[in-house]
DNA sequence: ACCTATTAATAACA
DNA sequence: TTGTTATTAATAGGT
């Protein structure tokens, strides 16, 4: 229907195209209105242009959002709905939760335990005392693995020394290095138990600290 | 464009609106696929017969949901997505919130309290240790003011009892009576188990938004 | 559904 | 963009 007949393609030309999208565009809105009219029919009719520009017939009596739900109820595109229900109900639940974890948690602190009734209180004294004693086991655990490894550590050094003082000694070297050697030990260390020909007594890990807060250093690891 | 011109007005005839409606239809479906092709352009067409059958076309490339996306972002009804990212954020920080919560209360109780530092396991003891004290002074409280409770209605029944006694002496009676009333006593004063144990169930908080996290209105009006 | 006279849309051009 | 117009496309009414 023009002057000549056109193949259905892309027109490449690009004024070209812009002036046949405009003509078409009042040619299809017109249809739109047309069939709205003549057949009582609903229409949304939405285009984008290729620059992106947006043009739309919806037929009177129908809000773009009404018929939105209309066609959502029909294609179940509404899955959008469900899931924002469930989404906030999420929420709700996920705040309560909350609300009861922070409750319980100032009870723990010992706040707001004035409404407790004494049952309650009982049962909370109790589980407090189960919970400290399992913290302060793990402490003292902590402090005896710390230890034991420091020991470790130091009878590891002790052998490092006894077989550098051996070498010395099988290599009969100058008295030199040996009086040096002394004196290195004896300036390093000012401890007895150092000096390679005595064996090293197992000593108690020092927990002096055990009833306190001892401040052990223990990233020795 | 047919056998006679039609003014555009509602058909009247059912048939008639039908088959006029079925044609049209084809043809608009036809331009709006045109309009597609030719001009490189987005097209939505939704159409509700008068008897509410769905037709569509949608433009190849665009799904249904891209096109609403986009015309949304053109039209600004797109109110709904700003509110849905907040509430997916608000939702994200919750079960943040939540998290951390459980893992606090799981030291408090002393579970998973392994990967805790020293330094932390001995913050931890002194909290649980300080909130036990708490928890115990209240349960003293409690215990000495149900006491309280207890020594005075047990002196107001003694007074009572007095002047009843009094009375039957006044009145020349057998003290009967007061042996009777000092068994009774032998008996109830054991004390604690006349404190009212309530096992209730935990009170319930309420729950509107005490956490400082705004409740959005996320409903579209 | 199909047919086709007739009207409507529009391609090319200005 | 808008207008003109030759030409094609859509379709109303009838079968």
């Amino acid at each position: 229907m023009g002057r000549g007949k056109i193949e259905i393609k892309r027109i490449e030309n690009t004024t070209n195209r812009q002036v046949t999208y405009s003509k078409r565009r009042t040619g299809i809105v017109k249809k739109a209105r047309e069939l709205t009219v003549l057949c009582d029919a609903e229409v949304s009719l939405i285009m984008f242009s290729s620059t992106g520009k947006l043009s739309e017939y919806i037929s009177p009596s129908t809000t773009t959002k009404k018929f939105f739900d209309q066609y959502q109820q029909v294609t179940a595109i509404n899955l959008w709905d469900s899931h924002y229900e469930k989404m906030q109900e999420n929420l709700r639940k996920q705040k309560e939760i909350n609300m009861k974890l922070r409750k319980e948690i100032r009870q723990r602190i010992g706040e707001s335990v004035d409404d407790l009734t004494f049952e309650e209180l009982r049962g909370l004294e109790q589980d407090l005392d189960g919970s400290l004693k399992v913290v302060r086991d793990r402490k003292y655990h902590m402090i005896a693995t710390q230890t034991e490894t420091y020991r470790k550590k130091l009878r590891n050094l002790q052998e490092t020394h006894t077989h550098l003082v051996r070498e010395f000694e099988a290599r009969g070297e100058d008295p030199y290095y040996d009086a040096d050697y002394e004196s290195l030990l004896g300036m390093s260390s000012g401890a007895g138990h150092l000096l390679p020909y005595h064996r090293l007594q197992p000593s108690q890990p020092n927990l002096q600290d055990a009833d306190g807060y001892g401040h052990y250093n223990l990233r020795l690891g």
